[in-house]
Formats: C-alpha cells, sequence, structure tokens
RNA sequence: GCCGGCGUAGCUCAGCAGGCAGAGCAGCGGUUUCGUAAACCGCAGGUCGGAGGUUCGACUCCUCUCGCCGGCUCCA
C-alpha cells in the first residue's frame, strides 16, 4: 500500500490505481496536478507505486513547476500548429526558468510573431481542453508520423524501447510525449514567450539548426511579474552595457579583435584592488608569487600534451629563428619548469605557486560575450606541489581559501561539484581515489552542499568545481580544483624522499576566481556597478558649490588621498550641485563630499552617501576614519 | 561556425512613398555662481557599418560582406 499525502496534510491510502482515480474516488478534484515520488515527477494518470510515500502536488508546489512548464510547452506548439500550419515538431521540454519548443518553420518567424502566437496560446487556455493521457502500439505510433513527415518525431521514437508508445493530447492537439502533465490546459494561466533562437536539432552543429521560442510560466500572475522584473534588473545590470557607462572596459571587435579586452583606468583600479588582495591572501596562505612569460617553444607544448590534445583551443605558432613558438593557453609548464629548476626535496613540499598568468584560447566568434568569455584572459592560476601524505591537508585548505576569499567579495551562497574518474583516465587507481577521498571529505568538511558528477572528471585526474549564486540568483563557476595525474609523469617532476629516492609528487591546479575579466563581469553585475567601497574605483567625489569652493573642495579631496582613498574633486566649474550629484550618482560613487562655503569656513564637508541619504557637515577626519573602516572591513555598507 | 533580429553623430534614438540627414545628452565657446539626481545661449559634429546593383535620384528597395545582440547544455 502507498501512502498518499494530500495538500493539506490528510493521509490516504492507495493500492493498484492512478492518483487520478483516487481522487475521484474521494470526491477530490482538480487541485492536484501532480505527484512526487521515488524523488521523480509523476503524472497523476499514472498508477501509484505499491508502497512508499507519494506526495500530492498542487501548482502552489514549486515542484510542480516543472509540469506546468512542459504543458505550457505544449500549448506553445498546438498555438504554432494552428497558425503556422506544416510547421514540424521537434522536442520541448521544461527548463530552468521557463521552457522551450523547438520547431521547423516552413517559412522563418520573427519577433514580431510571437503576440499571434501568445494569443492563440490564450484561447487555448481559455478553451480549457483536458489533457488526456493516450498509449499507441510502436507500429501505430510510427504509421501516424510517417503520414504526417514528423521526421524529428520518427527519430526520437526510434529511441524509444518501449512498444506502448506514451503520447499526450489535448483538443486536436496530440504529442509524443512522456510527462507529466497537467490535467487541462486551463491551470496555464500565467505564461509568456519571452525569446526566439536558433537551436541545433539535438545541439549538434552538424545537424539542422531549427527554430526555438523560449517562454515561462508561473503559478501566479506575481511570480510571473517577478520573473520578468528580474529579467529586467539583469538586462540593466548587464555588464556589457555598464562597462562602458562607468567607463571600467572597452572591447574593439573591428580595431583590436574580438575577445581582446581594454581595461580602462577605473577598471583597472578595481582590478588592481582585487589583485592587491589576492596577492596579499596567497602570501599569507604559503603561496610564493611567480611570473612567466606569455610563449614556449613547441616542444614545451609537445611534452605537456597540449599539442595533442588541446590544439584547437589555441592559436596559430610563430616563426621565430626557424623555430616554432605558440601563445600560452595555460601556465602549467611553466610553473613545472620552475619547480624542475633543481633537486626538490621531500622537505621543501608542499611547494605553491601562484600567478596572475595571462592566457590566449581559441574561441569561436560566436561564443564571446562580453567578460565572461573571451580570447585573452589573466587567470588567478596556482599549482600546488605536495607528497601524498599532505595532499588531504592541502586541500583542505585551498577549498577553505577559496571560499574565504570568494566570501569578501559579497558572495555567501556556494555549492560544490565533485567529477569523479572518467572511463579513459591516465594514473594509478589508488591515486584517483585517494584524491578524490581528500576532494569530497574538504567538502564534507566545509559544509557544502554538493553533487557527485561520476565519470565527469578530466582523463587527467577528479576535481571540484564551485558555483557561487549571485545578487540575482544567477549561479556561476568560479573556482575549480584539479588534481593532474598526467602532467607529473609527462615533464617527470620527481622529489627526493626520506629513503632518499625519487618519488613522485602529487600536484593540483586551481583557480578562485577563474579568470579576472570574468570575474569583473560577474562583479558588475553582481554590484550593478555599485562596487563596495574597498573596490570603488573613486570613493568620494569633492562636490564644490561654487566657483569659490574650488581650492577647498582639491584640498579636502588631496588630504583624502594623503589618507590613502580614492578621491577626486570636481572642479571644472559653472555647474550646479544638483548637476553634480545627478553625475557622481550615475557613476555610482559611494561619498559625495559637498563643499560650499559653511563647510569650507568650518573645514568641514556635508557627507552625502550614494543612497541618497544625506549626513550634513562632518570633520575631514571624522569622514576618513569612516571610509577607511569600510575599507578595511571590505563591507558593502557606506 | 550556424539560425533569427539589429547596424543613422562619442552615447540614446527619430526619419524614409525613394527627393537637401534630425533631436536630446556628451564635447567645445560663452553667460550664470547656484545647498543634495540635468541652469541658459550658441558652435561644431555624419561616406546613414562597408561593397556592388536597381533608379533621373538610394539612409530608404535588392545582393553580398563586416560588426553587434539573442541562442545553439537542459532532451519524447
Amino acid at each position: 500500500m502507498a501512502k498518499v499525502r494530500l495538500p493539506q496534510g490528510k493521509l490516504l491510502e492507495a493500492a493498484g490505481v492512478s492518483l487520478e482515480e483516487l481522487l475521484l474516488k474521494q470526491g477530490l478534484t482538480g487541485e492536484v496536478v501532480g505527484a512526487l515520488y521515488d524523488g521523480e515527477l509523476h503524472d497523476i494518470r499514472d498508477p501509484l507505486p505499491t508502497d512508499g510515500e507519494v506526495r500530492a502536488l498542487t501548482l502552489s508546489d514549486p515542484e510542480a513547476l516543472e509540469i506546468l512548464r512542459h504543458t505550457a510547452a505544449h500549448v506553445l506548439a498546438q498555438a504554432v500548429l494552428r497558425l503556422f500550419p506544416g510547421t514540424k515538431l521537434a522536442i520541448g521540454p521544461a527548463i530552468a526558468d521557463g521552457f522551450y519548443y523547438d520547431f521547423e518553420f516552413p517559412e522563418s518567424i520573427s519577433h514580431e510573431d510571437l503576440p499571434e502566437i501568445e494569443e492563440e496560446m490564450k484561447r487555448i487556455v481559455a478553451a480549457d481542453y483536458p489533457v488526456e493521457r493516450v498509449f499507441l502500439p510502436r507500429e501505430e505510433a510510427i504509421g501516424l508520423y510517417r503520414e504526417r513527415g514528423e521526421a524529428y518525431k520518427l527519430e526520437l521514437l526510434s529511441e524509444i524501447p518501449d512498444e506502448r508508445i506514451s503520447f499526450y493530447k489535448q483538443g486536436e492537439f496530440m504529442d509524443l510525449c512522456r510527462g507529466p502533465h497537467l490535467p487541462s490546459t486551463g491551470l496555464v494561466k500565467h505564461f509568456k514567450l519571452l525569446d526566439l533562437a536558433g537551436a541545433y536539432w539535438r545541439g549538434d552543429s552538424t545537424r539542422v539548426m531549427l527554430t526555438r521560442i523560449y517562454g515561462t510560466a508561473f503559478a501566479s500572475a506575481e511570480a510571473l511579474e517577478q520573473h520578468l522584473r528580474w529579467r529586467e534588473e539583469a538586462r540593466r545590470r548587464d555588464h556589457r552595457r555598464l562597462g562602458p557607462e562607468l567607463d571600467l572596459f572597452s572591447i574593439h571587435n573591428d580595431t583590436i579583435g574580438a575577445g581582446l579586452v581594454l581595461w580602462h583606468p577605473k577598471g583597472a583600479r578595481v582590478r588592481h584592488e582585487i589583485e592587491s588582495f589576492w596577492k596579499e591572501r596567497h602570501f599569507a596562505a604559503g603561496y610564493q608569487l611567480v611570473y612567466t612569460p606569455h610563449i614556449g617553444r613547441a616542444r614545451l607544448w609537445q611534452r605537456s600534451g597540449h599539442l595533442d590534445f588541446y590544439r584547437e583551443g589555441m592559436y596559430a605558432p610563430m616563426d621565430i629563428e626557424g623555430q616554432e613558438f605558440f601563445i600560452k593557453p595555460m601556465n602549467c609548464p611553466f610553473h613545472i619548469a620552475i619547480y624542475k629548476s633543481r633537486t626538490r626535496s621531500y622537505r621543501d613540499l608542499p611547494i605553491k605557486y601562484a600567478e596572475l598568468g595571462t592566457v590566449y584560447r581559441y574561441e569561436r566568434s560566436g561564443v564571446l560575450h562580453g567578460l565572461l568569455r573571451v580570447r585573452g584572459f589573466t587567470q588567478d592560476d596556482a599549482h600546488i606541489i605536495c607528497r601524498p601524505d599532505q595532499v588531504e591537508a592541502e586541500i583542505r585548505k585551498v577549498l577553505r581559501f577559496a571560499l574565504e576569499i570568494l566570501r569578501a567579495f559579497g558572495f555567501s551562497d556556494f555549492s560544490a561539484h565533485l567529477s569523479t574518474r572518467p572511463a579513459k583516465y591516465v594514473g594509478t587507481p589508488e591515486a584517483w581515489d585517494l584524491a578524490t577521498a581528500a576532494l569530497r571529505r574538504a567538502i564534507e568538511a566545509e559544509g557544502l552542499d554538493y553533487d557527485v558528477r561520476e565519470g565527469e572528471g578530466a582523463f587527467y585526474g577528479p576535481k571540484i568545481d564551485l558555483d557561487i549564486e549571485d545578487s540575482l540568483r544567477r549561479s556561476w563557476q568560479l573556482t575549480t580544483i584539479q588534481f593532474d595525474f598526467n602532467l607529473p609523469e609527462r615533464f617527470d617532476m620527481t622529489y627526493i624522499g626520506e629513503d632518499g629516492r625519487e618519488h613522485r609528487p602529487y600536484m593540483i591546479h586551481r583557480a578562485l576566481l577563474g579568470s579576472l575579466e570574468r570575474f569583473f563581469g560577474i562583479l558588475i553585475e553582481h554590484y550593478g556597478g555599485a562596487f563596495p567601497v574597498w573596490l570603488a574605483p573613486v570613493q568620494a567625489a569633492v562636490l564644490p558649490i561654487t566657483e569659490e569652493q574650488i581650492p577647498y573642495a582639491e584640498e579636502v579631496a588631496e588630504r583624502l588621498r594623503t589618507a590613502g582613498l580614492r578621491a577626486e574633486a570636481w572642479t571644472r566649474g559653472g555647474k550646479t550641485l544638483r548637476y553634480l550629484i545627478r553625475e557622481a550618482q550615475l557613476q555610482k560613487i559611494p561619498y559625495m563630499l559637498v563643499c560650499g562655503a559653511r563647510e569650507a569656513e568650518a573645514g568641514k564637508a556635508a557627507l552625502r552617501l550614494r543612497t541618497g541619504e544625506d549626513l550634513g557637515a562632518l570633520d575631514l577626519e571624522e569622514i576618513i576614519a569612516r571610509i577607511r573602516d569600510r575599507v578595511q572591513r571590505k563591507t558593502p555598507e557606506l
């Protein structure tokens, strides 16, 4: 007997029926849209399990969103078939925050067609068609799709082993589908079509390009509104918009090259602060800073294996006095060369080389995206070289270190992924096991949520990836901690052990921020361009009310700069205070020091915060102490 | 790379039935000397992304090309 928990908490016992039948028998209808058991979503028309606990879901359960969106995708497909007869259907799943359906249209459509499709969808919702589940024998299903010329559906069918094929039907529309679905189309009340994009059939660039329509659906109008507001906020915070607006960076495809970033003075100042903090923390954590060249001979990349395994990510060689050189896609071979420059003792380990190393990798033009996907970038790279008995402690340290650094930048929600040994790998299973266990224990010691990606590790070693969640609740993968059993072999890295013999060290690659370019892009969006005081390129703007106060404003700015703060006196003259304040607000400068005749007289400044708060006239020492305090604590407070 | 959309002044955008290319902001010059998110007047600024075609005439229509944006992982 299965125990069925209803939305109001009531428990029912059931056997041999579906949830739908059970509810009908009880005279309970309408509200329940799906079931959750064995950790999976199920259709209310599915037979219930023979035992265990079943949760009946209503639209107000977050788990039911996936069902709602899947049905919304069907409504979309139904509307499209009505408006564009002859359209072929591909797939239409629910995704992270919405749904899509891939179509092959007889003629291409554009954004302008979306409202019309949306209108038709509304009619389908208003008609409130019951959604029925139908099973067809395999042959009949194939016959049906042959007749309609639905090549994509036929291909999908050919991969389904079952003899009874599951279909869902609503009104005149019927689609091959595993489900689950809502009981009727009338429940899809709050949806919106969002985007139109090309998408390869099955994500394979050698196959045809279909037209994908994206949409989203929610259980309530408020939730839909909220989601649309978030999209709008994300658009407003787009680093590609804020970058030029705040004069942080620029990218010039036509003159300089795609995916190559120019850091303007203000962006460079933010980067400098990030780098200074990074270096200081790394020294404190026992890392040694190194610098290595941008190019190296072909034989180096031959030995490292990059030319065999990574060539498509590398730029063409250059000829220097008859020898081939490659621009570096990674820093590791250079760090290894430093390690190998002398004989290492077990007493020397662990050795941790850190470098803000600029690398260049080929990315297809279409995937380049602002600072987030570029061709030239600076990794915050380090290699930890240690003995087997140090692995555990070093992994713990590096994970804890990563979290400490990320927290300083205002990130507090983390999740981890542990990727384990794939089918093809180098190194011994024992080494993999030791490394994987160390990674797992480190994650658990930090109390992080994590999932295990079985077999997803690189061929050369297992790894931990850390995702952070930003202020718009989007997640980004930043930190990666990877074992490497390949390069120490290839370069024959050794140390002399207590026994006087050569041993192979363990090597761990790690990047905490990933790349400075990408991290900067994420930071810009996370803060919406309003950096915390310690990172703000300009911390204080000193604003004279009339030209009379220009000398005083300059003096005030100078005082702040002498105190180690980043202050500018805005002394161009002829501008009203209102104008200057608006400028400073748009530049998202944390502090505005207003200097009028009264302040100049008293040796003070009126402090206005970026939040709009006016703190009135304060002594300069008080202002300096306040700003320094915020810088020192790296707090977002002003 | 591929599909769809978009390229007009440094930025944001208007314009077109095919008939002299426009506005605001920014810049420059001047006037104003101002108390918490845009003072006022003036000046300058353009191969309408590029090339070709149709036409008496193209920013406008057609073809090609370059660039940008959305997407190409989510699996009936």
